[in-house]
DNA sequence: GCCAACGTTGGC
DNA sequence: GCCAACGTTGGC
């Protein structure tokens, strides 16, 4: 099992909207990385949700429950999605500046780049970022 | 609201 | 294929 996290600005789709629709589809990635990070995913792999903007921390935890199909918002270019699922909230959200200072998060895809929207995450930091946020499994 | 970082586009 | 101009993202 993969990890990976993804970015989504709260006025554009919160968290509090993903845990109402429970599953739903990941759509809008125009970038060509995030597309291959998109694509690398797998059902099952986990994902920190991210809130970019406002707020700027890491607010629950989602699971891939379809792989890559055709974006349906895209109305050119081989762009795709993914669907995901609420696992649960992070009882701590982590900050960015958290994870900023924090030193074994420097080479952490989601501080080297800023504007990536769907970044892996390694075993050991999904492991150390569950532990700062207080994640248990529901 | 500003600005830095960086991806994309288009001229050559 | 290089590079300048431009647009977008996201932190502050």
């Amino acid at each position: 099992m993969a990890f990976w996290l993804v970015k989504s600005e709260p006025d554009a789709f919160s968290w509090a909207q993903q845990v109402e629709h429970e599953v739903e589809p990941w759509t809008g990635v125009r970038n060509f990385q995030a597309r291959k990070n998109l694509a690398a995913m797998r059902t099952g792999d986990r994902a920190f949700f991210y809130h970019s903007n406002i707020g700027r921390e890491i607010v629950g935890v989602v699971e891939v429950v379809r792989e890559a199909y055709p974006d349906p918002t895209a109305d050119e270019g081989n762009w795709i999605c993914v669907d995901m699922r609420a696992v649960g909230p992070m009882p701590r959200p982590v900050t960015l500046a958290e994870m900023k200072a924090d030193e074994s998060l420097m080479d952490f895809a989601l501080i080297r780049q800023s504007r990536l929207s769907v970044v892996p995450v390694s075993d050991a930091h999904w492991a150390h970022l569950c532990a700062l946020g207080g994640w248990r499994e529901p």
